[in-house]
RNA sequence: GGAGGGAUAGCGAAGUGGUUAAACGCACCUGACUGUAAAUCAGGCCUCUUUGAGUUCGGUGGUUCGAAUCCACCUCCCUCCA
């Protein structure tokens, strides 16, 4: 094991607040494997690029010789966590959580070492507490802190739904920590207050609190909103490479600085010099190669550059059956999934945004000829390949 | 339990009897320009058998030639009082 003030000044480039600094130094210079909770929601079962902001800090703790804990929330899941949300989210049942950890844990290998992974499911204990114990646990905290927190705040200003139960969530997941004596708790910036309830508690319930480490979030594609599922801005790590590399490429100039900042190790003022363009594929590659290999990267950006650069075709063209000899072009776009109904599929065509076999179409009349295979284009980039 | 206020398209938000399929903003889509970037510009953004027709403004019924707009009841939300 590398010696304490090494290990401190590893586990803190990248990191937003390690808190309280001092506690941490202490408890690394005890010279023992930590144990660091890492707590992920499973209601959105695709790992993107936002978490590995975090695994990869976890993978460098791993590194270090720390231990990690997996704790796949599919109890808390049941209720929903509140951080950062406008309005009640929508709990999830059980089967679901149950589906969505598998997903998960699969995903979460890529990165950290599974070895050194510990991984645990919070209704192992939680489901088995009970209406008493619960009261304990509701007496350590007031409502007054709880409304402290910003998105409660914020709910309570604008009056909007808070729930009691959602009171419960921070509550459940900082005695997660109690229940398993966690070292530090890593999550990101959002998570601050849920993290630090971890520390309140495990004082109360007489442990040694443990070190909250916050890591910044990164941005979706979107460039405005974090990253997440549910908002469709999102890079997964099970992305393919084309795919991955072709949503790398549509981010801002400025997306990508941060991108560069917070997912790789390059350094900033270097990519800044290059040509944005050219930064942009080196990052793109640098991504896929990291989740498939180098060659995959390759592929995938001559790909983009035949479809994007030279205006060639994709190679790997969906292919849809229509069973039918012809077929009126307002009728096949919507019966494609194309357009979503033939009133989209009409506006479509009026703008230009139709194509088949590289020839725009003009007229909505249009009737298509199927016997031999037609390449339909709908956009920049949604390809299929249509065929009686 | 009492008194009052509100629910409009993905979101926010106008509209209080008739040129209102419903202003405006955001998001989104298409085209132009590009580096599948940003910014900008143009157009679009309920559906259909589309120069026309149908169905929308929390739900159900009613008044009216005509309702998102008026009335009744219901559902949900909020405020004040207790």
């Amino acid at each position: 094991m590398k010696n304490s003030d090494e290990q401190l000044k590893i586990i803190k480039a990248g990191v937003i607040e390690a808190i309280p600094e001092e506690e941490l130094l202490k408890k690394l210079k005890k010279g023992k494997p930590l144990r660091i909770k890492w707590g992920a929601d499973p209601s959105a079962p695709d790992i993107h690029l936002g978490h590995t902001v975090i695994l990869n800090k976890l993978k460098q703790l791993q590194d270090l010789g720390h231990e990690v804990i997996f704790l796949i929330g599919d109890f808390t899941a049941m209720i929903g966590d509140p951080s950062g949300k406008s309005e009640t989210r929508k709990p999830l049942s059980a089967l679901e959580a149950l589906e969505n950890a598998k997903t998960y844990q699969s995903q979460v290998f890529r990165i950290l070492d599974k070895k050194k992974t510990k991984v645990v499911y919070n209704s192992s204990w939680l489901e088995k507490m009970g209406l008493k114990e619960v009261f304990t646990l509701s007496s350590q905290y007031t409502v007054a802190r709880m409304l402290e927190r910003k998105d409660f705040k914020e709910r309570f200003k604008n009056q909007s739904d808070i729930t009691v139960l959602e009171f419960l969530y921070p509550l459940l997941q900082g005695y997660d920590s109690v229940h398993l004596g966690a070292d530090i708790e890593i999550g990101g910036t959002d998570q601050k207050f849920n993290l630090l309830m971890g520390r309140t508690l495990q004082q109360k319930y007489n442990q040694e609190p443990q070190v909250v480490i916050t890591l910044p979030l990164l941005e979706g594609t979107d460039g405005v909103n974090k990253m997440s599922k549910s908002l469709n801005n999102y890079i997964a790590i099970t992305d393919s490479p084309k795919e991955m590399f072709g949503k790398v490429m549509s981010i801002s100039d400025k997306l990508m600085l941060r991108y560069y900042e917070l997912l790789t190790d390059c350094s900033l003022p270097e990519i800044s010099a290059m040509h944005p363009k050219e930064a942009k594929k080196k990052l793109a590659a640098l991504l896929v190669s990291r989740f498939y290999d180098e060659k995959k990267a390759k592929i995938a950006e001559a790909e983009f550059e035949s479809i994007f650069s030279k205006g060639n075709l994709p190679r790997d063209i969906p292919v849809k059956k229509m069973g039918k000899k012809e077929i009126n072009i307002v009728l096949l776009l919507a019966e494609t999934g194309l357009a979503s109904s033939k009133a989209e599929a009409r506006r479509l065509i009026k703008q230009k945004g139709v194509s088949v076999d590289s020839q725009v179409v003009i007229d909505e009349n249009e009737v298509v000829d199927l016997c031999a295979e037609r390449i339909l284009k709908v956009g920049k980039r949604n390809f299929l390949r249509v065929k009686s």
